[in-house]
DNA sequence: AATAGTTTTGCAAATGTTTTCATTTTTGCC
DNA sequence: GGCAAAAATGAAAACATTTGCAAAACTATT
């Protein structure tokens, strides 16, 4: 607790405790092996003694890396965010980053505002959810020149180098192993897809898949749902008790299935028997829930170790911060899908 | 696109863009009371054109605030923390901080390492989980004299400001509920308690409970299973499935009772007639989950606000930091719990 | 039109570190 | 024991900003 005169102790405090210059003992951390051993350890003493912290802010105005990556996540309370940030953010760490993190609601005025404020604290790079931004932002990050990547989203062509699934395709799979079961008459229960292109992406997939096969939605088939379990049940119960229902609902993620499933469960429907619900995501949990879960599985823990060790090469230049790579989409096909009619 | 020389442009380029002095552009955003519009004018337009980003490691140097405040988590992907993690970032944000989080993955020594690692990029202020940390950690903070607290855990004559829940008295309070439905077999399914406070305060709250209604919990009526669903239900599975088994099942937590719940399920047992399972935490989803789960609300959103609202305060030296706050927990009686021997 | 006061702006120092270059110390060798 | 070479250390400049103080430019008043 013994506060010398000032805050917090400096370099050139160290040097005077340990009767050398401020030059050697920045050598001390960043080429201790330029030192004499004896020297080392008069400077490790002082720094123990002193309880010297570094200051990254003065490193970091010499043009050193400040050691942080910027990730701008639509919100972290999210079961499929949460899996994916802390993958991303330990892998971050293993290459030595850290992690700064901000979140934006689906606000995309919001995440330029983020995203200034990232750059502000000079973050070595950046990382978005997904491909879908402000015009604006997409020329922030251009004219910054600061390494940066789309991560969750792939898209042929997208402006920025990405890591992550073509939720296109996710619908459509979904669609299809559907329609694979005999299943003719499905529902669609899925988040507000502005500002949210892996929830559009997804839908239209999804659409253009059933439409090949000249199926149509009825209007009162079609739901808006939040990333909610028990407002997707609410509007599932209004669904479902409807004198006419789908033999399926395909759900935009599997949060919404989950308050399906239990929307289900609460009007005494049998899943898979009088109804399958699908969903898309393969989040925790989803494969242990009873009925286990049917969903498209979105491999999260990869995409952000993927992303993290792609944006710490792009950083420290060891690649040249270009890349555009798909992952594997699977159909987890499981208790909650059936044939139609629950025959066998 | 047009990057000058060098790299980003700095505040001096400004000031030659707009024809004035760096410390008048320095004053156009700390300032800009003391400047007259129309220099004002000329100051944003330049800054317009250059895409300029001011650099807070240099105003850091300055001893200007780094407008960041770090939050040290065991992990982010977690029902519970994703949730408080969400609140707090949302509302710092509201008061103009920037959080930097890091996770140890409920390893101390890394929570030591991580915490210095804040302090070296110089937070403003320090936010740890809990309220067990290594002796060094502690150290640490009282040492670099940093703005910190402790969420989550409220203890009386804590090492650290807190704003949390009495854990031990959320153990009581779950044991309270069960002998209440006259239920005596009690299983306990607890996390690891090992670096855990929370984990073992509700432990040791929930068996000096039952001890003082003089009774014991047999060795094989006790679990302990990592947080995740998939394990608890698989280790629930093995204690169900004895020939002997309790009539009711206190988890350490939401996400082990909901693995109680599918075990349950899976086995065939009704809940709550021929099982009643209690949850701690009330995470988002517990009461949707079907049946819905009795628990232990700990209000995450709340402590998270509240948390960032004092930190915030500390820091700008409105409050002088020191804060003791416990937050009422509330039981939350729901489907999965019943009067012992299923009557009515 | 000159003066006093007020408003606006610029200069220079300071912040904590890294690094280049120069200097000092040590080592090895005769 | 002295010399060259090598190793270790120090001095000073640079980084991007803020701010106290001083100078300059206005305004209003006589």
């Amino acid at each position: 607790m013994s506060r010398k005169q000032g805050g917090t102790p400096d370099i050139t405090d160290v040097a005077k405790a340990a009767g050398v210059s401020a030059s050697t003992v920045s050598r001390a951390f960043n080429h201790p092996e330029l030192l004499k051993p004896a020297t080392r350890k008069k400077i490790d003493r002082a720094v123990q003694r002193l309880g010297y912290i570094r200051n990254r802010a003065a490193q970091v105005m010499h043009g050193r890396r400040s050691g942080t990556v910027g990730l701008v996540v639509p919100t972290i309370d999210n079961a499929i965010f949460a899996e994916v940030i802390q993958s991303f953010s330990q892998r971050l760490d293993a290459h030595g980053f850290t992690m700064l993190i901000v979140s934006h609601g689906f606000d995309l005025d919001r995440e330029y505002a983020m995203t200034r404020k990232l750059l502000e604290h000079r973050v070595d790079g950046l990382v978005l959810i997904g491909l879908e931004h402000s015009e604006a932002t997409y020329q922030l990050i251009a004219r910054q020149g600061v390494a940066s990547m789309a991560l969750w989203n792939y898209r042929d062509g997208a402006e920025l180098p990405c890591i992550g699934v073509d939720n296109d395709e996710a619908g459509r799979m979904a669609v299809g192993h559907l329609l694979g079961l005999g299943h003719r008459d499905i529902g669609l229960i899925v988040p507000d897809p502005t500002g949210n292109d892996r929830a559009r992406g997804r839908m239209v997939g999804a659409e253009a898949a059933l439409r090949e096969q000249g199926i149509e939605v009825p209007e009162n088939w079609r739901l808006e749902a939040p990333y909610s379990i028990s407002e997707a049940k609410r509007g599932a119960l209004r669904l479902l008790g409807q004198a006419r229902r789908p033999t399926a609902v395909l759900c935009g993620n599997d949060i919404i299935a989950q308050g399906v499933l239990y929307a289900a469960k609460h009007l005494g429907l049998a899943v898979p028997e009088d109804l399958s619900v699908m969903g898309i995501g393969d989040f925790k949990g989803s494969s242990e829930i009873e009925p286990s879960l049917s969903t498209i599985r979105i491999p999260a823990k990869r995409i952000g170790t993927l992303a993290a060790d792609h944006i710490a090469a792009a950083v420290t230049g060891e690649n040249d911060g270009s890349v555009a790579r798909k992952c594997r989409l699977r159909v987890m096909a499981r208790q909650s899908t059936g044939p139609v009619g629950g025959a066998g």
